[in-house]
DNA sequence: ATCGTGCATCGTCGAATGTCGATGAAGGAG
DNA sequence: CTCCTTCATCGACATTCGACGATGCACGAT
């Protein structure tokens, strides 16, 4: 499929201060065209990475080993819904020394709603 | 999966009346469990699904035919596309003579955004 | 330089999905 | 009744997904 990234060219910046805390948008994005909001339905479409979007918005620990610890699946596993949600523009990834910080997409996450939004 | 029709037990009636005037809730619906909101958002995670939805909300047509006839797939496949639909409770079908007419099951789709906007 | 830790990625396997043509059941028309 | 239409369902097939363990890589510490 490939959805090649919806909103963010797969965010995977090493600096600071751009993660966790978010851009405050919530407002007036479009909504997005059939194929992207289907790859971003799609992503949130699992019960397990609905878990994590509300892990990420409700505390910020953003860590991936936390959110390992949160959910009954393998360390591979979650990396790999990790790795969805990312390249669905729903959550952005950053490199902070030997780990890595994950946050909600708050633009993407607006624009999937949006698409929701106007069905 | 068996998603087991979220809202509706599987709506097929054969009365009239209650099917393209819709429901008119779009006020005040929880939103779902995971599990719930994972299924809907799958029976959305297709465009084809999403056109076969729009198709239903920004006309009345409903009828089986005119949805293939809108879209580039067989017979069978169109008709599974809407099983799926009216399994997630997102639309409702009912049987008229030969043909088989569906529309937007408005609480459904109401469900749906509340559990997206919730996110 | 050598370890240990934290993640991403790869390879694999079974299950689910998407698509189609063919079949079948229900109903209207003659 | 016999056709024809309309649709759902079945069977088959290719593709994708979800999950895991194993491997690899980058970094910090020793």
């Amino acid at each position: 499929m490939t959805v090649t990234s919806a909103t963010t060219p797969t965010n995977r910046s090493t600096s600071s201060e751009e993660c966790c805390i978010p851009t405050p948008v919530d407002t007036l994005v479009p909504p997005p065209d059939d194929e992207t909001l289907a790859a971003m339905a799609k992503a949130v479409a699992h019960p397990a990475r609905l878990a994590i979007l509300q892990l990420l918005t409700h505390r910020e620990t953003c860590v991936t080993g936390d959110v390992v610890a949160e959910l009954p699946l393998a360390q591979s596993t979650v990396s790999e819904h990790l790795r969805i949600l990312r390249e669905a523009g729903l959550i952005q990834g950053e490199i902070e020394g030997p780990r890595t910080r994950y946050c909600v997409n708050a633009t993407g996450l607006a624009i999937l709603k949006a698409g929701i939004n106007a069905l």
